[in-house]
DNA sequence: GTGAAAGCGCTAACAT
DNA sequence: ATGTTAGCGCTTTCAC
């Protein structure tokens, strides 16, 4: 517990060279003597050496730290996890580790996890917001650290962006609910504030328009405080003499419920329904349940990269890129009214 | 990117204090009087100053840096991602945050990872162990940093251990298959080299033995390359003129397969199937499929704590805390041969 | 090619 | 209650 583990100038003592030399062999910086380099190693191993990046990245010029910070909804939840798997494997290549830390959509959290992770001295970090107003990291990018907002873009903060073509990817799959012939179409969707969920209502609202079909509010709701709400609003939605012929979901916890609800009411094979966002199982089901889902591991991919080339100090206009969904069609969207 | 933040000192001379009481302010440490305080926050605010914890950690009684390291098998596999959210949890209300890999059962990126966390000065490690011998962690222990073993030993160092009651799940979930009149009762899982499926596979050895069961290893089989291979053993399986009449799945990902090729070859009303670990929708397929399944959320917790109380100085022997697993009873489970 | 000295931002130890 | 000084382990700078 106590003991402390050996410095660069225990290695230099125990070798028989200096500090300097130790550091260079341990850095891997050429034009140290073979016979030197084997002398520093064979300490190090003796020794137990590990070398301390932190202590480095003090006195190193841009104090890099290796590490970079991922933001995510819920490390747990799938759509995040993915995201941070390709994340770390494009970090990894590149010798640099990942902190990360769950937001929960809750904004005060987002400042809190951002300044634990700068108090680390994160090199970089990349962000699923939870805030409606990132001005404030204006001044964290001035004193070098670096940002790309993943799935939905930074508030009143210009910066890299990756997301899904949220919109058109609802709008197609409604287009083709549309084509088979269904008119009441429900909607049941987050929150208007999370950005995602506002553009995929977008998407929805779109394909009616295009189709001329008059908006019914009846059968769209934005945001349930939880599964329970989701859960009872189909009820009632399904009772209803009027009711819809088809629903599209615009998340995956909602797409379950609906799944669950309508299996309930034996209605799994009578009234259409298409969600967004992936679900493992979900060709297994009866019927085999119609997706749009998104490319998460090239989105998360062009976001560790976007960040690298900053840290590398690409200087050009920040980007947006957007990253096409895919409608993976089946049963469950091939329903007639 | 090149401005250098400002520090301590740039927060006395700011404030008109010392660079001492400023560290005294930001740190949370009493006896300092309000008015100073007052002047020390408003200089903070002003410079935008941001505490540096890596620097100070190089100084700290202990060096501790606030972070740990968490290594799991693949941070987007549920079972890793619950864990991870666990973990996240215990730790934030620590202050503590997690940097987190992922060691896809390769034993050499655990080593590379553990020296990466290292090199980084992480507290401890919570690992989910990929390689087969851990006395390359005695110096590492001794050097100050903690480690505790989640759902696996360590092998060869002695450690704190959180596992599950792997063996007895399964012993008491192919108990209710023989029940219910199988013999025949197929097991697919994965290589022996991995703890839990050592263990997994002794209780489904334990629970035969306990019915006086012939072990027939014709319907046996541990460990698969992909999951193609899983694919082809089953379906080779299940073409048998004497194929079981029941199959148990020691693992999520051969569970998945096991539905599917049952399905199709439609005998998923027929064949009885339980798996092992959660899988979600499970309760929704046709039939509901029964699963043994572990507490995820309380495993992750325990070992964090343990972790904090290494960290605390607790220094009694070490645990191993065994986690029981749930058997979640349904549909297949209960197709009788 | 190698080493000595200074200093990164902070906390510890010791004044005052 | 506040300030001063040394030094954590490393990289930089510059001298040899």
């Amino acid at each position: 517990m106590n003991r402390t583990r050996p410095t660069m100038l225990d290695v230099a003592k125990e070798s028989g060279t200096s500090l300097k030399t130790v550091s260079r062999v341990v850095n891997g910086e050429s034009g140290v003597k073979p016979e030197l380099v084997v002398k520093v190693e064979r300490a190090v191993k003796k020794l137990n050496y590990r070398h301390n990046l932190t202590a480095g990245s003090l006195r190193r010029l841009g104090g890099r730290t290796k590490t970079i910070g991922l933001l995510l909804e819920n490390v747990s939840n799938p759509f995040s996890a993915a995201l941070h798997r390709s994340v770390e494997d494009t970090a990894r290549a590149r010798g640099v580790e990942v902190l990360t830390g769950s937001l929960d959509e809750d904004s005060n959290r987002e400042r809190e996890l951002i300044n634990g992770f700068i108090a680390r001295r994160v090199d970089g970090l990349i962000v699923v917001p939870s805030s409606e107003d990132h001005k404030y990291l204006v001044g964290e990018r001035k004193a070098g650290t670096q940002f790309v907002f993943i799935d939905r873009p930074a508030l009143n903060f210009t910066s890299d962006t990756v997301t899904a073509t949220n919109s058109e990817g609802v709008e197609e799959a409604v287009k083709t609910l549309i084509s088979l012939g269904h008119v009441r179409i429900a909607y049941l969707g987050d929150f208007e504030q999370i950005y995602t969920a506002k553009e995929r209502y977008e998407g929805y609202r779109k394909a009616l328009r295009g189709a001329k079909i008059a908006f019914d509010k009846e059968v769209v709701k934005l945001g349930f405080e939880n599964e329970a709400a989701v859960e009872s609003h189909l009820i009632a939605l399904l009772s209803r003499e009027n009711r819809p012929t088809a629903i599209f979901t615009g998340q995956n916890i909602i797409t379950l419920m609906a799944i669950r609800v309508l299996r309930s009411k034996n209605l799994h094979h009578k009234i259409a329904l298409i969600g967004f966002d992936d679900l493992p199982l979900a060709d297994l089901l009866d019927p085999a349940i119609s997706l749009v889902t998104q490319d998460i591991h090239v989105m998360g991919n062009i976001a560790t990269q976007l960040l690298f080339d900053r840290l590398d100090g690409l200087k050009s206009p920040y980007e947006k890129r957007v990253v096409p969904t895919t409608f993976a069609q089946r049963a469950s969207g091939l329903i007639r009214p």
